[in-house]
RNA sequence: GGGGGUGUAGCUCAGCCGGUAGAGCAGCGGCCUUUUAAGCCGUGGGUCAUGGGUUCGAAUCCCAUCGCUCCCA
């Protein structure tokens, strides 16, 4: 067997070009210390390019800038006695010249030896070559980490995703595009924050452990606390914690962290996954709506530098104001066959979602119902920025009953590019509606529901010292990131996404 | 959960009307002082995912299992 097959890895036994490789590092170790911690840096190649792209190559001659890069060797081009190579480091790529009339005889075929995906330091004069290409005449370089291990093709990369996302970090070395990703990633990260905590918003922590898991209709992990004998859930959501804080006087409050859901896999779904929720006091879910449409702009500012965005090969524009309609006029545009009354006609709706083979319980009210029928038709096809709003109370435990119509709530969902990315709504803070909410959910768990909510007795004691009106919403950053990296799969934009465990 | 696709050298991929495995890159040896998918000559490397079956003979056909992947629920 060989080192690396399909992601499977077997240490005892090394391929030829492993064991040409370790046969190398035992020749450097030999000669001196292998893993050396003492070069310093002094440039990155992408500020090298800032710097000197613009300049000739006379006035490069002139300057002769001497500089010290670290990075990793990427290929190589040898021509007998002067060699052109690629470094790159966590900004880019720099050509590196190394010459044996610079070098000597004996460095020059040390340079020889090194393998490509080394980590090498070099030290030299920055020049032009012939073609005009800025690059760098090495004086030096030493061997700072031996690759014991083959680098994937250099034209082709690594195409298998498997091995991409089990072995990330050779995924992060060959593959720009997945480097773009989470640079990306962290940029639409640090603008969220940013632009809540410019709002007044304070960032908290809340637990990731819950002896009661809530915020959310979903399926838990659990785990067992062996000290205290007990039960633990991994969070399907922090909402229930940040609405506590609310009621503490936190009056603005955000947490941007890790929800874990026991549910299948896909291109959606991570079992645990990024989640923005933003809660804030004297707010309803209309301003909500605005701020969060505000920080999505933000984000693709940040992120891209642009509002207007390609996603899968289309266009989406998060500059213009969002579209906003209710669940109703959204079911009603793509069913012109349904009448306004249909909507809340449990025995029509059931209809209709048998004639598109979709399931429909018989214990679902025309709430479950339409949002079932809303979710089968409707969503898919919203493509640009869209808030649906009002939706069911059926549906909506933790929301505000709409002071308009009591089959509704003060809630909304937004849509983008045929996925949802946000939910939020005005906050349920009526301590006795919410218990009676509660009491339902606990009935329909009783009843074999596995996503249904528990009874949070805790939760109720604190909406009971009274929390002010409040909008919240939770945001789905890995999906938003999707977005703006133009990427269809979210173990994309996850660096180490769930997968089975590879077998030996 | 159901269905489709897929797994061949370190990597990217051919080979699949059954006849004992190939290319490019990477590696190794040689030539080469301005290349950039460098070039030229030579050369090593494979439990063809795993297990079973059909067959004189299986990478190829069949079944099962495992991984990945896409679609549907």
């Amino acid at each position: 067997m060989v080192g690396t097959n399909r992601g499977r890895v077997v240490d005892q036994e090394l391929n030829d070009q492993m064991q040409v490789r370790r046969d190398k590092l035992k020749r450097w170790r030999e000669r001196g210390v292998a893993y050396p911690n003492d070069f310093r840096r002094d440039i990155e190649a992408a500020e090298l390019h800032r710097r000197y792209d613009q300049c000739e190559a006379a006035e490069l001659d002139d300057q002769a800038p001497r500089v010290r890069l670290g990075g990793r060797l990427m290929s190589r081009r040898i021509m007998g006695k002067a060699s052109f190579a690629d470094l790159q480091d966590g900004s880019g790529r720099l050509q590196l010249f190394f010459s044996r009339d610079d070098l000597g005889e004996e460095a020059y075929a040390g340079f020889k030896e090194l393998d490509l995906g080394d980590v090498i330091g070099v030290a030299g004069q920055l020049f032009r070559t012939k073609t005009g290409e800025l690059s760098l005449r090495v004086a030096q370089f030493e061997l700072l980490a031996k690759a014991l291990r083959p680098l994937p093709e250099k034209w082709h990369g690594l195409s298998d995703p498997e091995t991409r996302f089990r072995q990330r970090y050779v995924d992060l070395i060959v593959t720009e595009a997945a480097r773009r990703t989470f640079r990306i990633r962290s940029e639409t990260v640090a603008a969220l924050r940013s632009a809540l905590t410019a709002d007044g918003f304070i960032e908290v922590e809340t637990p990731m452990m819950q002896p009661i898991p809530g915020g959310a209709t979903a399926r838990p992990f659990i785990t067992h606390h062996h000290a205290l004998d007990m039960t633990l859930y991994l969070r399907i959501a922090p909402e229930l914690y940040l609405k506590r804080l609310i009621v503490g006087g936190l009056e603005r409050v955000f947490e941007i962290n890790r929800n874990f859901r026991n549910e299948g896999v896909s291109t959606r779904h991570n079992p645990e996954f990024t989640m923005l929720e933003w809660y804030e006091a004297y707010a309803d879910y209309a301003m909500a709506m605005d701020r969060c449409e505000a920080l999505i702009r933000a984000a693709a500012l940040a992120a891209l530098g642009s509002t207007e965005i390609q996603y899968q090969g289309l266009t989406i524009d998060l500059g213009q104001p969002f579209l906003r309609l209710s669940v109703t006029e959204a079911v009603r545009q793509h069913h012109p066959d349904l009448a306004q009354a249909d909507l809340r006609d449990p025995q029509i709706l059931g209809d209709k979602l048998h004639q598109l083979g979709a399931h429909c319980p018989a214990d679902w009210g025309w709430g479950k119902r339409l949002l079932e029928l809303f979710e089968k038709t409707v969503e898919a096809r919203l493509m640009q920025p869209t808030f649906i709003t009002d939706y069911p109370l059926e549906v909506s435990p933790l929301a505000r009953r709409s002071s308009e119509d009591p089959e509704l709530t003060d809630r909304f969902e937004l849509f983008i590019a045929g996925r949802e990315l946000a939910n939020g709504f005005s906050e349920l803070n009526d301590p006795e509606d919410q218990a009676a909410r509660f009491r339902a959910q606990v009935a329909a768990k009783d009843a074999g529901d596995e996503e249904a909510m528990f009874f949070d007795a805790d939760y109720i004691r604190a909406l009971e010292y009274g929390m002010p009106p409040t909008a919240g919403v939770g945001l789905g950053v890995d999906r938003l990131v999707m977005l703006l990296a133009d990427q269809a799969s979210i173990r994309e934009v996850i660096l180490f996404p769930h997968l089975r465990p590879e077998q030996t």
